[in-house]
DNA sequence: GGTCGGCGGTGACAAATGTCACCGGTGCCC
DNA sequence: GGGCACCGGTGACATTTGTCACCGCCGACC
């Protein structure tokens, strides 16, 4: 394999993204063919030049980078796809895993690290952040049920139990027991309390 | 002045900042004398190679961007600031522009632009970055007189009106009045609505 | 001096919320 | 078939909360 590895770059901030492009440039055996400032445009980005690794920011406008790698698994299996993330929770990590993301690293790393890693997971390898694991291990799976985790994300800004409700399609008692078996597993003395707890954990 | 502008760059995140220094170093008037991962490390550099222009990320751990900003006003008064935040919400231009920052920009602008924009701060000028600048205005002033913004502070982790009341070294009623005359003032259902508003538009 | 806004407080009341017990239905697994 | 967990719901109850009126005390401003 003498090609040198194709990498497509999507990141929504443009001075990261220009950065990045230049200092991967500098290394021999890595052409950056295609750069994104969105989901949906690394989707395209990635159609037209099917690059070999997608390094993908977590947060963009439109598609975020676990909904795009989930895309790109399914039009490029052949596309490795690495997540690099600002101030990442755990939660995410578990979750980029699950939609087969081969790396996910912080922004903290270095840039000759990131070459490094763009090369192992060019050739098949995985690579997650050390710190980034431990926490996740650490902070274990959400304890929540499916519809718990549903509500409480309604709950999240703020609303009233009667607007939940409505925009659940459920009763309001059913809210609010939902509510308070969510907070009760969280530790929580209430619903809010219970979504920044479930925030901070990355089970929202 | 056919110095090299002397830069100062502080952002925690290695990856961003070692891109962002080969970038500069491209330009033949700029030298990135510096680098800090974290508050007090920028201000501890700055003091040490007392650049022209202090180029800030907004977060970061210890002491954020318009902390140390506003040290380095009383410490190095000579050197200018500037701030680039990832994705910046209004308020924050505002209380940056208090403490005498210089330049106000988004991660969005591109390599080139930064360079021009050091160079214009350098030399007395200032930029702000007119989606910013537009966004800060329409904003306006935060309507919460300064005890009620610190109430709210207090209640932004959700927890009861009692925990709140004994951090604040209040009486129970007189916070539930505040957080009602807060709410009141911000159009918001209840307290946890008036934290998440008064969060988007910088005034917590 | 008077007015006004912010601060801190009290008391009372209505509404929202949290909590508990309990119901039926479903699907899964042993 | 019997457990068991999840879903959706009801009803009752105590607590928390939001809301309002009203109090005095400052300090600023006219």
């Amino acid at each position: 394999m003498n090609d040198r590895v194709r990498v497509l770059l999507a990141d929504d901030e443009h001075l990261i993204r220009g950065a990045l492009a230049a200092l991967l440039a500098l290394e021999d055996d890595l052409t950056v063919v295609a750069e994104a400032a969105s989901g949906p445009e690394a989707l395209a980005m990635a159609a037209a030049h099917r690059p070999d690794v997608a390094v993908l920011d977590l947060q963009m406008p439109g598609l975020d980078g676990l909904e795009v790698a989930a895309e790109l698994r399914h039009r490029l299996p052949e596309c490795r796809v690495m997540i690099v993330t600002g101030h990442g929770r755990p939660g995410y990590l578990k979750r980029a895993l699950q939609v087969g993301v081969r790396g996910f690293l912080p922004k903290t790393v270095s840039a000759s690290d990131l070459a490094g890693i763009i090369r192992t997971v060019r050739a098949g390898g995985r690579y997650v952040d050390p710190e980034l694991a431990a926490e996740a291990i650490s902070a274990g799976d959400s304890p929540l049920t499916p519809r718990e985790t549903d509500v409480l994300e309604l709950a999240a800004d703020g609303s009233p139990v009667a607007e939940i409700a409505e925009r659940a399609a459920l009763s309001p008692g059913t809210v609010r027991n939902y509510l308070s078996s969510a907070a009760g597993k969280l530790g929580a003395e209430n619903r809010h309390a219970a979504v920044r707890i479930a925030r901070e954990h990355g089970w929202l």
